[in-house]
DNA sequence: TGTACATCAGTGAACGCGCGTTCACTGATGTAC
DNA sequence: TGTACATCAGTGAACGCGCGTTCACTGATGTAC
């Protein structure tokens, strides 16, 4: 842990506006999406004067990159919980199912179209690996395919993204299938690509997840 | 056709302009997003005066849904001129993915973050059901599996968006595993979320594609 | 072929807006003796 | 416990900006007789 949690009163305000800031944030990225975002509406939502904010963000583009680090450490923590309370690889895709439904533009922010010349600074690409790595152990700690895919060997090559962790080849694998393919449902649902075609998503998610967890040849 | 190709010169001209304001800002929105793009700027850029663009598109929504309008058109025309030259499934893919990569913003329109807010008029669903068209019908033209899929069995009961298609169960199935699976390499390789992993996107696009060829037991 | 009129592309000024951000300031809260 | 000082949250005015959009207009292009 950081310096973090020092308590005196002020400190204990600051922490408070500053939620509270970033609350509003959510709430405008929500309703408008990230690009409509601004500090002026939040402060006149809030009751101060604009420039107030600026005790609190240096910028706004400082804010967008909280709310950024906020999603992810979200998502990490949320899947951290469920895995360490003995949630499996299907477990793990409901929980991330539950977590982009709750909030669609928060899973956007991080899995959505990229903000053009936007950068997230390191500490963030930490967090995302963080969740990778709890992917990661459930595509482990799976019973292994008898065989090894073509794919799975050049990843054996090329694992340098997963260099500490000691996952099978297969399981690397599995793990990649994993995230696009219940990405590439997630993001078409919910941006309405099925609403019109009177199928529910949730039994398409479903069937994905099936096929993902059946053993192969 | 409608009364599109009279030609008298005017209207030769009008036509002209017209596809070098979206053409401004197709690169306006490649550099910047879709967020960003302004009218003011695009009329600089061609060296008129902001408002002779009201000549042409009667507000910026306009503009942007003309510009959705031409993604989806361009990519249908694309699936169905590789079909109509015989480009089977696995084809098809390898166009979607040339597509995108050609221009990652102009993907994004179509399938990336929704704008909140905005509804796409009548006639660009009609063009993205012709995109489904093409795809179910090389779908349609695979071999059978053997067995059908629970799933499949669901789509089915709820074929409504496919009625006039004489497409097996099994084939509805399988275009909306090739759709949702290549969306989901697609979009997170166009994203970004690969780079800094050292693998080689295509392999894994290559890799999902070889899997949803491959016949089910 | 020439003249009278209508059409229409483009201009420049203007409106109102909200944005991010800076700055000098007031007033309240906390700290040190 | 009381006073002197430092810290810091928040204000209001101001800056400059670019946006979408309207309006009355000029001047060129096309049309009708």
């Amino acid at each position: 842990m950081a310096t973090t949690g020092t308590n005196t009163p002020r400190e204990r305000y600051r922490a408070q506006v500053r939620a509270e800031i970033t609350k509003r944030a959510w709430e405008q990225i929500a309703t408008a999406g990230a690009s409509a975002l601004s500090l002026n509406a939040i402060a006149k939502q809030m009751g101060m004067s604009g420039p107030a904010l600026y005790r609190y963000f240096a910028s706004r583009d400082d804010l967008i990159t909280e709310l950024v680090r906020e999603a992810y450490r979200s998502l990490a923590e949320t899947l951290r919980v469920a895995a360490a309370s003995g949630a499996d690889l299907a477990g793990l895709a409901h929980v991330l199912r539950d977590w982009a439904l709750t909030d669609p533009q928060r899973y956007f922010l991080v899995y959505g179209t990229p903000i053009p010349g936007y950068h997230a600074p390191a500490d963030i690409t930490a967090i995302s690996s963080e969740i990778m790595t709890t992917l990661l152990d459930a595509c482990a700690a799976l019973a292994p395919d008898s065989a090894t895919s073509p794919f799975a060997a050049y990843l054996e090559d090329h694992r340098d993204w997963a260099a500490d962790h000691p996952a099978a080849p297969e399981a690397l694998h599995r793990f990649l299938t994993f995230w696009t393919r219940l990405h590439g449902v997630l993001s078409l649902e919910l941006a309405g690509h099925f609403t019109g075609m009177h199928l529910d998503p949730a039994r398409l998610f479903a069937a994905e997840l099936e096929d993902l967890l059946a053993p192969r040849a």
